[in-house]
DNA sequence: ATGGCCTGTTACACAGGA
């Protein structure tokens, strides 16, 4: 079973290439990120006229998740809420970044982290409180379901072997202490990064920036990442980053991450 | 040293991204 995540900024922008990839690579279900377009609006013919089902959180503008699948999904839920207590969710849910479904019995998370602006900042407490909120969500999902898959872009690289140039990591968001502690935090509950078991090496990213020809020059972060439950993770065969569709004209600036289990 | 680009909005600059 193939699972993949691609933050595709702006799924109607993308349309075209995000199909065409799904055509090029079949995956079982695909996770979108940063889809930008309020569910009335989602391209959901384009998807079924290939043959993927399609389940939708979105929002005006910004932010916004989707499971595309070949096989209807059980068990779709939508935000924190639908898992953790009203009252510890607050407002977290107002930006519509977390969706989940089951496929073949595999309970798929797909989450669009906050970016967190700059570090100190108000956007960065909202990261924070946001990442300990994901905690309790997983830890309970886990707990009813040993076979958990979450993915999404993170907007964390959580060593420096996963950023270009590490120079600056603690004030820079997405790489300061405090966002690594509070990933760190919510994997202790049980999940491991599928695509450090396969590959040690530095220089393999899922992010990189439009401006100062960054991917050209392979100026990136790995920032997109699948994390697996002890059983999902001990069956897992590979886990790549397909970096072709950012080598298109006007690309998404994140590349999809691609895991086969079992 | 800084910022460089891209998307969506009821826009004709801005917020937000990372």
């Amino acid at each position: 079973m193939k699972i993949a995540t691609w933050n595709v900024n702006s799924v109607r922008t993308r349309l075209q290439q995000v199909t065409d990839w799904l055509q090029q690579h079949s995956v079982d279900v695909l996770c979108l990120q940063e889809t930008k377009v309020v569910d009335a609006d989602f391209p959901v013919a384009a998807f079924e006229q290939i043959g993927y089902h399609a389940y939708i959180y979105g929002q005006k503008s910004y932010n916004g998740v989707a499971l595309l699948s070949r096989e209807p999904l059980d068990s779709v839920s939508y935000g924190f809420a639908a898992v953790v207590e009203a009252e510890q969710v607050g407002d977290l849910d107002e930006q519509k970044r977390v969706i989940t479904g089951v496929a073949q019995g595999i309970q798929i998370v797909n989450l669009y982290v906050p970016n967190g602006s700059s570090v100190g900042s108000e956007k960065y407490a909202y990261k924070l409180q946001w990442l300990s909120l994901l905690k309790q969500y997983l830890a309970q999902l886990l707990a009813e379901n040993s076979a958990l898959l979450v993915c999404g872009d993170f907007n964390i690289a959580l060593e420096d072997r996963d950023i270009y140039d590490p120079a600056n990591k603690q004030t820079h968001i997405m790489s300061s202490a405090a966002e690594r502690q509070a990933l760190q935090q919510v994997l202790k509950i049980g999940l491991k990064d599928a695509f450090r078991k396969f590959t040690e090496a530095e220089g393999h990213y899922s992010w990189w920036d439009y401006r100062a020809a960054a991917f050209r020059r392979n100026l990136g972060w790995r920032i997109d990442h699948h994390y697996l439950s002890e059983l999902l993770y001990e069956q897992a065969k590979s886990c790549v980053i397909d970096t072709a569709p950012r080598r298109l004209e006007k690309p998404s600036d994140h590349a999809p991450v691609i895991v086969e289990i079992g």
